[in-house]
DNA sequence: CCGTATCCTTCTAGATACTG
DNA sequence: CAGTATCTAGAAGGATACGG
């Protein structure tokens, strides 16, 4: 079954419009791209400690947070190995390797805004004083 | 210049992932991309009325506020007719037809999530049971 | 090393009523 | 038709301290 969601039907619009707003909604949470980025560029698993320095500015709760529901939303595996001390690896599910052509698209995107708002002008526009 | 996101380079990885949050940022907002994929579905200008009916659930207040932050973010484009009764339109701009592919990525893997939760079981796991 | 538990602040969504 | 204003509840983010 192929998406066409150009087509016609405002029904199967609608259809998808919302599936595809559920999905994204797995996405949010500040940290979450970063983290699976991080992810996909280590081409392997990696330790909590490691996502912890990698991840600049987060702290552990939010580490942890984000990697929970990022695995109970089946984006990434973790895996306890019973040392002592502990070791815990997390690592990129099937689905969550999947997402590889929508990081990509994102990262392209992210780089055409880049060079458009750096080519004109010197700083972006951004989106302020808004009350 | 051409992203080579999964080099070896850990500081320009620190720099996509960074960039690419920002990017994501953009998108987020309950309606967000329920807004885009309805703009890109019409293949033309949008009435605010017409998103309204189209975007199911949303409210006046939050689909202003929404369409002013894709505006701020350079993704739609508000044009304002001098009628009366009043009449504005907003259409996806360069930027925001530039979000194609990644829609589109997105999308295909909004339906592998489906496929993969509905073959092997009837419901998702979905998160829950938090804290 | 890999987490939990508290507590606090800010940000977001939404209901509702009103206006040029 | 296309907004604005106000108010509220709840979610998300984060600092800090503690625990197996």
């Amino acid at each position: 079954m192929k998406r066409d969601w150009r087509c016609e039907d405002p029904k199967q619009q609608l259809v998808w419009a919302a599936a595809t707003g559920e999905t994204l909604r797995v996405l949010e949470g500040k940290w979450k791209i970063v983290i699976i980025i991080q992810l996909f560029a280590a081409r392997g698993p990696l330790r909590f400690s490691e996502l912890e320095r990698r991840v600049e500015g987060v702290n552990q709760k939010m580490l942890i947070q984000q990697l929970r529901q990022l695995e109970a939303d089946g984006i990434v595996i973790r895996k306890i190995y019973p040392e002592v001390p502990p070791k815990v690896e997390y690592t990129l599910s099937e689905m969550g390797t999947a997402l590889g052509p929508s990081i990509e698209a994102l990262i392209d995107w992210a780089f055409l805004r880049c060079e458009a708002s750096g080519e004109t002008d010197g700083d972006e526009p951004a989106r302020e004083a808004e009350h």
